[in-house]
DNA sequence: TCACGTTTGTTAGTAGACCTTCCTTACAAA
DNA sequence: TTTGTAAGGAAGGTCTACTAACAAACGTGA
């Protein structure tokens, strides 16, 4: 095995589960805080000085100095030289993060048919991607497979490896267990635990809504109280609360596509069975392969109001969770020529008209910015936030 | 003043602040979490040994003693003699939280009418009651009213107070301002701020229908992953995710009383006009006085039926939620005849109806526990969060 | 031109917090 | 009486971040 352990490859970072969850903290967990605070402040704010580090994090010019010492040994960032402008003073010794020269591996298990992956740098783009057919392969067969992309985009990088992010429809835990995805014919498999031995190196697991929702927080930009709805061959939901992804009790937040939104009561339409073995599910509608149907040989008037009429309802099933949450912003992710158009339009203007002021109308409603390499980008971002704590 | 600084108060937590933002955090944060660790299992487990603290929080024996022997200091916990049960080994000496010998201040201000107030142990239990009447006072007034109250109770009790917590309806930020409540014509007032300062105590405030969620939580037995509606004259949510309170972008979480249930397409209802200028909202139906309008004149049967029907919207409006949150449990707090009869089984049944089955075969949906001392238990979880970091 | 203030980054010393190791005390069971 | 187990404390070591002081390097203004 050609990647067994590569140099910079970072350790777990304890403070993610030490400081949030109910355990102890030791001063190694305040100082991995503390390391991740620098780590971040250089991802966001881009090369800085230390004493800008210091300012920033309220840490002192000394610890901030000792902190980046250790980090310029371990590889994860670089001198670059004095500051070019002119101020009074010593000139500062910017320190940068060394994105380009980390890489993540991703894997995206969305698409039923075929497992993309991708070697991405620290600050998202793509080096090197990975197809592989998956049509029917399920079970410990499929993990396989899941295993050998890894392995092939691992063996296609020269530079340190900080972690491997795998973004899966399904039921997962904290901890990388897939608990269902029926797809993949996976019951409690412990993909995460199960890669790491297999790759020695850390291997992080979420289930492809939230991933969604994580990319387009830390690199799309979007706002830390979103939804992001994705639409393909099902609806699914990735939900962030104050900059936390929610969970749920079974794990299963987001699972918003088997929301009844047809029923008898409402009018000029018919409720269609779903795969879930209920009718008017949200999925029944919105569904890609559902908008298309509806579309379908439509001429471009009659298809906008097709597609207003799903956005209508859409926007009644909606309106109670913006309402609940507050949230700033929902974001929808699948066909532009479907969703961004009358579509949203009449989900916006449903939502407004059935929530209050102060709720309907600073909320946007907007297409997602990162499309299909969100979720491989999301998948990046749990491993910056499980190794390095960068969120 | 009588009651400037009291033996036995406690210091502001900074483990609260430091290690969930982005903070820094320095050693004695890390103290204050380990001691926060501590005080969080005496609290929730009773009186234990120091090694069974030890065991617990995953601390060594040596560093519980010390912070134990600090928190006997402070007279914050107690030694209590030998443990009875005959195991082999040296007798573990008990230790427990001194939960009657401090108290908590705590004032709600739900009813327009009264402003209610208690003494409270660190165990929720009331040990003083004070009531003024607060009808038509507003603005300053309405902040000194409530800071007399508090003085009030304050002199009733020779106890060490921990701190003062504030229920109130209205939307309020983290740091206890309340940015609007128009029923006391507060907009922008640092409420928090000011009586810390009049009072010389840390005083917490928070949103009355969030501090239900905590009580609830806390005192009484709720799932992490709960939303508690408040029926009242209006309709109000807390929401608590992850055993986290949503708070949302502008800090309006859990405004769902003015969701749209009743439209056009509603079959045999119509849209009433509602406070908020709109119309067919959920406290249109769902408040204790619509809900008494409603049943008012009507024989058992029929009143039965009406209160169903009311539950049935409900249940529309609570399936979104329930659905993207993966929600455990809803609380009803309110007239128990009104809510907990045929308007909760409606509700259930039309979300379990609506929800795919992993959804909504596990939620429960129940009166609350602590009925209308909630709000002043959730106000003292604030304290005990803020002040001692349990939770 | 040159002293002065400003900003950066480092060195040295200090205080806090937890750990490991070892010890004493106290009890139950053989 | 002996042995094993458990609780609690004392001593010493390591880690972390802080304060204080200082050198280097650069504008600024007399």
């Amino acid at each position: 095995m050609t990647t067994t352990t590569r140099p910079g490859t970072t350790a777990p970072n304890p403070a993610r589960r030490g400081l949030r969850a109910t355990a102890k903290v030791l001063p190694e967990h305040a100082r991995a805080h503390n390391r991740s605070l620098v780590l971040g402040h250089l991802f966001h704010e881009g090369p800085s000085s230390r004493a800008d580090i210091a300012r920033s994090t309220g840490l002192t010019r000394v610890t901030v100095s000792d902190l980046v010492a250790a980090l310029l040994g371990e590889g994860l960032v670089a001198e670059l030289g004095v500051r070019a402008e002119g101020r009074v003073g010593k000139p500062a010794t910017l320190v940068g993060l060394r994105s380009a020269d980390h890489h993540v591996v991703t894997v995206d298990l969305t698409d039923d048919e075929t497992v993309h992956g991708a070697v991405m740098t620290l600050d998202g783009e793509v080096v090197t991607r990975a197809h592989e057919p998956s049509a029917g392969t399920t079970g410990p067969e499929a993990v396989d497979l899941v295993e050998d992309v890894c392995r092939r985009l691992l063996d296609a990088t020269q530079q340190p490896v900080v972690g491997v992010g795998i973004s899966s429809p399904g039921v997962i835990d904290d901890a990388g267990v897939v608990l269902e995805a029926p797809n993949r014919g996976w019951f409690d498999v412990p993909l995460a635990a199960r890669l790491t031995d297999a790759l020695g190196l850390p291997v992080h697991v979420a289930n492809d809504a939230n991933t969604r929702a994580l990319g387009e927080y830390t690199f799309g930009g979007a706002d830390p109280s979103t939804m992001i709805l994705t639409v393909g061959q099902g609806v699914g939901a990735g939900l962030l609360v104050d900059g936390a992804l929610v969970r749920g009790r079974g794990h299963a937040a987001g699972e918003i596509g088997h929301v009844t939104v047809v029923d008898d009561q409402t009018a000029g339409e018919d409720a269609l069975p779903c795969a879930c073995g209920r009718t008017g599910c949200l999925e029944t509608v919105l569904s890609a392969p559902a908008l298309r149907r509806r579309v379908a040989g439509l001429d471009p008037q009659d298809s906008d109001a097709a597609l207003a009429s799903v956005g209508r309802m859409l926007g009644r099933a909606l309106a109670p969770v913006v309402s609940a949450l507050n949230l700033a912003e929902v974001l929808l992710s699948g066909p532009p020529e479907l969703l961004d158009g009358p579509l949203r339009e009449a989900a916006l203007v449903t939502v407004r008209s059935r929530t209050m002021p102060v709720i309907g109308q600073d909320l946007r409603l907007r297409a997602a910015t990162l499309d299909e390499d969100a979720a491989l980008a999301g998948a990046a971002v749990l491993v910056l936030s499980g190794q390095l704590g960068i969120t």
